[in-house]
DNA sequence: TATTTAATTGTAATGGTTACGATTAGATAC
DNA sequence: GTATCTAATCGTAACCATTACAATTAAATA
């Protein structure tokens, strides 16, 4: 995912083109590394725009997610953003506690299971894995 | 998991048995279809114990789950606890986002993957599959 | 330039969780 | 049973990410 791209996708949605929601494109686009924290959003934002609010930040990040610019999960109770991930297929990440790195595993369990939920509706699913990178090591 | 059992593994480690301690073991064999919320457990135990503290609840929701007498997650920003399944080895869950209930899922994603993460050192794992349950369909 | 409507701002409320000093009550020894 | 020790609880407030919303601003289009 890239910048152009994602504002392209919001504009064919009727969603506009701000310096703030622009901004926030950046932010991601320079830092993919990992999940970033709303927080990290919120004061790196802050530099330009000083005034932002929360709303601001939120409404972006949930209508970028919405609109699959972003994808999200939620680590020490607290929501983490980052690119989607669209360049190979449906996959997975390990992400290390200590940089926040991630690493794509490409593998999806939902493959070996779906003949075990018959007769259950599977709306989404969730598979993450926790540790320290070869760096942090 | 049962509740003479995980009094006794506390007791081996020098806590203590007090009434609200059990009464909250009991909330968890009483129903244990699925994670329960803390604020459930809270309100629970209040009609036994109705001056019963948030530090009470969480304290030992935290120990429980620290000695695998429960296992938790969070779900909608909340956490949530269950007694911890020992019956059969490590295994997942299909989690009902309507009634709460869950699925054992007897299928660990880690097993396909280890070789994949070489290097990089896994201290834990989390594998959720949400949806609907038959009844709730 | 006027109009329309999405987007932002400023600020407050919400709600789950965490913190902590004072008090109570299990457990053990005598 | 009483004294002693320390875990555990209580009462209450603070914390902090998230959510909410009325007023204002700014992007898009004609
Ligand atoms: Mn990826
Ligand atoms: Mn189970
Ligand atoms: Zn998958
Ligand atoms: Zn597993």
């Amino acid at each position: 995912m890239n910048i152009e791209k994602a504002i392209d996708k919001l504009k064919e949605k009727g969603y506009k083109r701000t310096k703030q929601r622009e901004r926030i494109l950046e932010i991601f686009s320079e830092q993919d590394q990992g999940y970033i924290p709303a927080k990290t959003i919120l004061k790196e934002i802050q530099k330009d725009f000083p005034g932002v609010s929360y709303d601001t930040i939120y409404r972006n990040l949930y209508l970028l997610a919405e609109e699959q610019v972003l994808e999200s999960t939620e680590l020490d109770g607290e929501k983490h953003f980052r690119f989607h991930c669209d360049t190979h297929g449906h996959h997975h990440h390990f992400i290390c506690t200590g940089c926040g790195k991630t690493k794509a595993v490409e593998f999806c369990p939902m493959d070996k299971i779906a003949q075990s939920l018959d007769g259950y509706a599977v709306d989404d699913h969730k598979f993450e894995i926790y540790g320290k990178c070869p760096g942090c090591l």
